[in-house]
Order: structure tokens, then sequence, then C-alpha cells
DNA sequence: AAATTTCTGATTTACGTACATCAGAAATGG
DNA sequence: CCATTTCTGATGTACGTAAATCAGAAATTT
């Protein structure tokens, strides 16, 4: 039988009260006493059962995600997500408040973010724009002992707890050496989509595909990156603007979330060419894609481990718990069109 | 607030006993009531507290890993995983025990299977041997109210409630693709290193390999299949007679867990032949492998990932719970240089 | 040494569920 | 209609912890 606070206070020699006393930090403990106490906890190896604990309390975690408008599929995914973990709210005990804010507008995102104190919120989970006064932000909640978890995309440099995303940096690398392979010493030109430069996650994808390219694929050049703003229209003309003006073009990176313009225009344009392409995100469009051959592999995230993983991680910091790393680390997904969920 | 037993016992009209009886289905309730109480619990939505649930029950799951004998590192790793769910067992409220049997023998696994039976078990995990008397002792299991989980390696056509593992077919086709992507168009030989084609995950990884191989990529040919028992001595003297034997190979595709072997042959013989390789399961050797650039992809299923899954579903089924299937899929890890974690 | 102030102990209630007991009501048999 | 049998209600205890109250002990101040 593992031991209770009875064997504490037993064990200690001091009541039940103190030892309530000393567990959830109340006043009212000479340090002597405390001292005592926290000698037996350790010596007969307590660990307080988190279940009865929260029964007690009538614990309930109320968490806000902060998620950015966009009205790309990944988006929605990570939105569906969010509202999927809602509806096990009963059963984990927790309340899932989304906070809607406009797209890369840290100012927006910094009002959202110091709104939530003095409110009654036991975590908060961003998808975090990066900008100094979002980091400052960021810090103050901290501050103020309220868990903080970036999503998708992180906020390095800021006292959050966690970053529930992949490493962007290593999957433009990885894109890099799928394409540099599958082109398989061919010489020409690679084209990089991207949704924006001001996403962090964008530009570490192309900081890392850029890197790799040039240390390992010297015969691959790459062209001035296109920023089809995540819009299927934008991203559509950009592409087969691309592709009709050179013949030189073997390779497509996508490193953004303007896939279904991407598509269009390969259907429209590149057929028959040969060109091998890599992008991010499992969606309808991209799955498709890749079954029919336009696509040749998928970088993915998977939203709703990144939602799970937000969720475990804001709730066990905020009861002063560890978690498992290696439950909690988002991996990579490699898709080709033979491993398709 | 959730509603509680007293709110259906309210709602329903009857006393706590009642709802209590109903809930746990203990006799000495008329279907009548019975109805009307169900009717209740659909109506006010009531879903019981597990957590209380089990606090009152002082409810422990006894749970029961079966995991053959095997030196390779991915056994290795197997149980490291395995004692590591043990360490937490007092938080997570489970007793883990582990049982050895020899791998690939299907009388053991059906003794130890068997053996379970009038023990106090809340759940089995098993890695499958494939064997009809295997599938008719977890069938005998299950018959017996046991939730049963294969770990790694599935028994289809089992009555076995869930498979922690991967898709071994899906892993087989996609290593070919990798390969024959990375060959680039080129024309040679292949040749394949498994471990024992008795055991079904190596087979399947074959079949998929194989017949991905023969659809896509007909300038490549595949050379008879190596056995090397797993064992490093047996797989490096195979690969080097082979290198030696033939200049026309130009892939390697290992899906079994001799990859000590491999690597050793590969770094006497194979040298500056540009041979593309691709295996299976990321250890410490693979690893070191994929780095200095003897591998250039790692198929890997996750450990770790499949026994926490195989806890929660173990646990999840003994309370006549579900669970998040996509929280539960495992997925097909696949590491190149870049994205190793 | 008396008067405070600061600790500590003892005890109780609560969280939501499980489980047991016993008395009494309802249904069934004759 | 009475005697059974079968169902239902009322009630209490337990699980491990949180939190509150109040009395009394110990330390501190005057």
């Amino acid at each position: 039988m593992r031991p209770t606070v009875y064997d504490i206070a037993a064990a200690a020699g001091v009541s039940l009260a103190t030892v309530d006393r000393v567990l959830n930090q109340r006043p009212g403990v000479r340090i002597v006493t405390r001292e005592k106490v926290e000698a037996a906890i350790r010596d007969i190896g307590y660990v307080r059962d988190v279940a009865a604990a929260n029964l007690a309390k009538g614990r309930v975690y109320p968490l806000v995600f902060i998620l950015p408008t966009g009205d790309n599929s990944f988006m929605h995914g990570l939105y569906a997500e969010v509202r999927q973990a809602m509806t096990r709210s009963s059963l984990e005990r927790t309340e899932i408040r989304i906070v809607e804010v406009p797209a890369f507008d840290p100012p927006a995102l910094v009002a959202a973010l110091d709104a939530l104190h003095g409110q009654d919120v036991a975590g908060v989970a961003l998808v975090a724009t990066d900008a100094p006064e979002v980091r400052a932000a960021v810090n103050r909640l901290v501050d103020a002992r309220i868990p903080v978890v970036t999503l998708v995309s992180d906020l390095t440099g800021s006292a959050r707890h966690h970053y529930a995303g992949v490493d962007n940096i290593a999957a433009g690398r990885t894109a890099a050496r799928l394409l540099g392979r599958f082109l398989g010493g061919r010489k020409g030109d690679i084209t990089v989509l991207a949704g924006s430069m001001l996403v962090r996650d964008h530009r570490e994808r192309l900081e890392g595909f850029a890197a790799l390219m040039a240390a390992e694929f010297p015969q691959l050049r790459l062209l001035p990156v296109l920023e089809g703003r995540d819009d299927p229209e934008i991203t559509s003309g950009l592409v087969s603007e691309a592709l009709a003006g050179s013949n030189d073009i073997i390779g497509i990176y996508s490193l953004g979330a303007g896939n279904r313009g991407l598509i269009r225009a390969l259907k429209a344009t590149g057929q028959g060419r040969g060109l091998t392409v890599v992008a991010h995100e499992l969606t309808e469009h991209t799955r498709a894609a890749l079954q029919d051959g336009t696509i040749d592999a998928v970088l993915n995230q998977d939203a709703g481990h990144e939602v799970r993983s937000a969720v475990r991680v804001l709730k066990a910091t905020a009861d002063g718990q560890g978690f498992i790393a290696g439950q909690e680390r988002i991996r990579l997904d490699i898709f080709v069109k033979d491993n398709l969920p």
C-alpha cells in the first residue's frame, strides 16, 4: 500500500492538520516543524494522490487557447482538435475557452494575453507570433504563476514552460534531404513557396532547408522565395507564373499552408514535367495529391497530439507536477504515398 | 456542474441504492425500474467520474506484459520502457508484471497465456507469435473477459481488443518507396536482410516491400532474402559475402533487428560503393550510422509510445471505457540524418 | 510574569463513487 | 388473502485528500 497523509503525520509525530499545512504551503508552521514533516515525506516516499486531491478540491482547470484566425486547412484542423478537447472537458476536469486573435498581429496577441491577468485561468496555450512585446506579455503571465505553453509556433527566449510543436529548422533540413535525394543528383532549380516570412515557423523551415541545400546539394539552385500568404488564389498564380517562366525548375518545397493553390497550379501547368514536390501539413488536399502522385512527400505535425499534449502539460504544470518528456515531444511525421494513416 | 449519482436518483425517482445497482450491474432491479434509471442517465448526460470510482474501489490494475527473450537493441528498449512504466505504477494505479517467454515459441507463449486464467489480472499485453494455438489462447483470455492487446506484432483474426504497433505492410512499402526514390532511377540489385521469415512482422514488411518494388521500380531486382536471425555475427557474414559476390548491389533493406552486424559489414566492405541503405528501428547503432552516412533512412516504432498506449488501452478496456483512437495509433517514424530526436 | 501573538492538534465536512446491511414495500405464488 | 419471494429505500462507511474551525499549547513580547 502506498503511504497516505496519515502515515506522514505518524512518521513526523505531528497532526494531520500540520501535514496538510505543509503539503499545501499554508502558513502557520514553524520552520523546524515544516522540515520535520518534509523529511518524513521524503523518508516514506509519499506521493500525493492527484486524483483524490482533485476530487477533494473540486478542481477544474480553466484553460485558454489563444488561436489566430486563418482559413487554411491546418488552422481549421487545429480549431477542430481544440473543440474535440472541449468535448472531453467533463472527463478531464478542464474548461477550455478559445480566444481568437487576428493572425500575425502582435498587439492583438499581447492584449489577449494581458486580459487574462486576474481571471481564473489555470493555464494558457498560444500560437505565438514572434515579437518582443509578445515575449514580454508571456513573461508577465509566467511571473503571475500561470502556466504557459506555446503551440505550433514557439517563442524562444521567453519563459514559457513548454513548446508543443515540431522543430521547424529540422523540418526544413529534412525537406531538403528528401527533395535532394529524390532528385537523385539531377541538376536544376528549386522553388520555395511560403506563406509569409513574418512567421517564425516559416522562416525557420526556410533556414533549415536553405542551409542543408547549400551544404549537401550544390547542384540544386534555390530560386527566390514565393510568398503566397497561404491564399489559394495568390499561391496558384505565383506557382503557375514561375513554372511558365522557367523550364529549369525540377523541385518545389512548399513550407506553408497554401497547398490548395499549389496543387491546382501543378495540375494545370506542371503535368508531365517530372517535378518533385515536398509540402507541409497533411490535409485532404495534400493527401489526395500524395495519392495521385502530384506531391512526393508531406511533412506533418499532428494537431491532435499538439493539443492533447498542451492540455496535459498545462494541467501537470498547474499541479506542480512533471511530465514524461518523451511522450510530450511532438514528432515530425513524414508521409509518402504508402504510409498514409 | 456535471451530474452525479444523486442527480440520476432524483431524475429517475428512485433511491441512490437502486442507481448504484444499475450502474454496477448488480442484481435486484426490475427491468422497468432499470430502464427508467438508464433513461435518466441518458437524459441528464451522466458520465461516471472514473477517478472517484477508482478511489472508492481502491482499484489497482494488475497488468501482465508477456515479452520474448531477445538480446537485440529493440527488445532491450522495449523491456526498458516497460520497466519505466513500472516506476510510474503507484501514480497510475497499475501493477505491471513482466513474463518472459522464449522467442518464436508458440507453445511457451500459449502456456504463459493460459497460466493467467484464475489469476488477478486486469489486462494482458503480449508480443504475439503468429500461430493458431496462440490465437486460440488469446481468444480464451478474451472470453474470460480479460482485456488483451498485442504489442509490436499483431495477431490478426484473434479477438484481441487492440494492437499497439505499426502497420508492417505499410512500413515495407514505405521502405521500398524511399529506397526506390533515393536510387533515382538507377538500375541494379537490392538485398533484403531479415531476422527470420517465421516472424509475422518481418514477413509483412517483406511483402509490402516486394509488392511496391515490383509495381513501381521494375529496374530494381530483389535478391533472395538473407536471414540473419538478428544475430550480429551471422548478419555481418551474410552481408559481407553478398557484397563481395556482386557489384550490382546498389541498395539494402534491413527489415529486422540485426543492424549491428549490417553496419559492421558495411563499414568493412561497403565503403565507397555508394550503397543506399534503409533499415528498421532507431538504436544507438543505427543512429550513429545515420549520422555518418552509412544508413540513409531508418523506419522506427517508438517502443515507449507502444507501451504507454498499451497500458492506457488496457486500463480503459478494463473499465469498459473507450479511448481516443487517434491518440493510440502507433505511427511509423521515418528518420533521416536531419530529424533525429 | 502576564499578555499577546504565533503555532499546532483535534475534529468535522466534503468531493463522487462503491459497497454492504437491513428494513420495508411490492409483486408473485398458492 | 396470506405467505413467500423479489425488489427498493434508507443509511452508513470507506477511499485519500482539502479545507475550515476552534481550542489549547508554545513562543514571543511587554
